[in-house]
DNA sequence: TGTTAGCACTCACTAATCACGAGTGCTAAA
DNA sequence: TTTAGCACTCGTGATTAGTGAGTGCTAACA
């Protein structure tokens, strides 16, 4: 498909100008921008040429043009100049690795907070996947007779905990003893080979030197069963009621289950990791409660190997070019800021 | 203000099919009803007088009638039988209830999950307020060189994380001895007193034993300010996307605004404690964006003179007696369910 | 005296009609 | 190749008319 630069250039301005006002664009009003010197006539027929490529439409026989998924498409791939952000978005930006802030967690939710508030739309972030986080520490804190706490901080300063119930017959020697032999057979041992260690190695080692092992295998073992979905923080769920592409309440509520339910969205946010800035237009997010909402993710890597992603979920029509520029951004600070948490600079 | 007989089974019939249909109800058919004898005249005429008495209300001069808010504060006070559940209903609810649940947060959570998958409304749940409870354990994990993490675990099995830089000069031996200090002086000490104790008692204890006592103090001190306002657990906050009387996306937003920013909610909720049922009935919740909505509050005492609350948010056309029975039934079980976490059999 | 039938009247809602205007496609002239 | 001109399309908003569910009032009835 080859255009000419004036079709390039009529393309350009009327997705631009489509991104702003959500109104079809006539050749009429284009025409009287002064960075086109067509007159109305001409921009018709290149109009009608670049409709019969398939990269705008007409929502009826006499209306304005708006782009297509197609065009979209080739304007995402081809038209966008990687336009630099405002001194005063990235001011913004920095404020959030400003202040040091020393969770993980923390980072990445004012992330997406940001992320959302400055784009309008809704934004996603995935923190680096930490089944692969190392056991720093294993501490078990007694409540009363019958339940404990159990806790495992990893290498990175996540923390898990759990309450149990105690095996009966247990005492707090036992209790003791078990926690030592824990910390020297699991530190160090990633997340994801917890369950698999705990039964293969300390099984045995537990043997020896506890009564009732068996109990408290069992009981530890449920509590090292860690989620397998990683939790993914949303900023501005609510912006999408703003777009007037979902002034239909139909549309928001189906838009809204996607999105609560976090099924869909995940393996896409996911699988992001590690491949530079994915855009996913309209229905090639093969959902049908996506078809009007484009997604693009970005992903960034931390010290080690891990990576994180970060998404923006906004209408078609949305302002590719900034939020690209500010994913951009956005995930290269977070590169740099959580991995000083994956810094293992032990003793 | 006395009603007869007719006007409260008239009054009552109307609430009832307007809270079902969300449309005004006419005087026809209502006479149409089995248990309804009078004709439509009577009818008409009996409404005459419940609108002039402040009752009802009609949308327009020649619509049907609508309960007023007076009418729904009526017909709470006064009409409202205490419907018993269903068994269906009863039996999803000890289903909550059924499997073990270990942790305060989880019960908390999946209950306002339940209550709002019940009722198709917004619920919001506020755990027992966990300033008060007391320090179990105190845990100090070096994460590296510069970092590591603080852990508090509660009586209530409440664990609370943060990490901290370590100040320059301090050793590991340090911190243990440190831990030790903590847990000794510490153990027993109610949550909101901490950092109290820590800058009276503490210092002067850890003065005579760590070098740099001072930095460590204001390192922990930092950690031990635990946020003041209890987090809300909320569900079904798109429920009301369900609700016809907030088809209009711009309401929908001023509601959701006040939802998510609970600011306005948590004190409402908070204050709620130990007062039984509450009910508030559109404008009595003084706030125009919560004019239409109503807001249902029960608490649930739990043991040592500690509560929590949950609520209920519908549209005004609510259906209070199921609301109040749910509520009543589940802040039972609730009290009981988290009063064991809160049982203080300590060895 | 309380209840009901009858009737005129009101008003939201829907569908139909119309004028307007922003837009198109096509043709012919520049 | 570009542009001016023109007929045509169609969404939008205003206006109108018809419909029906509802009311209030009056007079008759039990």
């Amino acid at each position: 498909m080859m255009l000419t630069d004036r079709q390039l250039l009529i393309l350009q301005v009327i997705i631009d100008d489509f991104i702003r006002s959500a109104q079809p664009v006539g050749s009429r009003s284009l025409s009287k921008k002064e960075n086109i010197p067509f007159s109305s006539a001409t921009i018709r027929n290149e109009m009608y040429d670049l409709e019969e490529m398939g990269l705008l439409e007409k929502t009826h026989t006499s209306s304005g043009r708006v782009p297509s998924e197609k065009g979209y498409r080739f304007y995402v791939d081809h038209l966008l100049s990687p336009q630099a952000l405002k001194k005063k978005d990235m001011s913004q930006i920095q404020s959030i690795f400003a202040d040091r802030i020393l969770e993980i967690e923390n980072v990445v939710q004012r992330s997406a907070e940001i992320l959302s508030q400055m784009t309008n739309y809704t934004s996603i972030v995935l923190g680096p996947d930490h089944h692969e986080n190392k056991v720093k520490s294993v501490q078990i804190i007694p409540l009363n007779l019958e339940s404990a706490i159990a806790i495992i901080v990893t290498d990175t300063g996540h923390v898990e905990n759990k309450r149990f119930t105690i095996p009966p017959g247990l005492n707090p020697e036992d209790i003791e003893r078990m926690v030592k032999i824990l910390n020297d057979k699991l530190t160090g041992t990633p997340l994801v080979e917890l369950q698999d260690k705990m039964y293969k190695e300390v099984a045995l080692f537990l043997k020896r030197h506890i009564a009732n092992y068996d109990l408290m295998i069992e009981a530890f073992a449920q509590i090292m069963n860690i989620p397998v979905h990683d939790k993914l923080f949303f900023g501005g769920k609510m912006n999408m009621m703003n777009q007037p592409e979902f002034n239909d309440i139909d549309k928001l509520r189906m838009l809204m289950d996607v999105i609560d339910s976090e099924d869909y969205l995940y393996p896409l946010i996911k699988e992001t990791s590690g491949s530079g800035i994915q855009i996913r237009i309209g229905k090639e997010n093969n959902n049908e409660a996506l078809k009007d909402v484009s997604l693009i993710t970005a992903s960034f890597p931390v010290i080690g190997g891990q990576s994180g992603s970060l998404a923006i979920l906004g209408p078609t029509r949305m302002e590719y070019s900034r939020v690209i520029s500010l994913l951009n951004v956005i995930s290269m600070d977070l590169s740099k800021a959580l991995s000083t948490f994956y810094d293992r600079d032990d003793k």
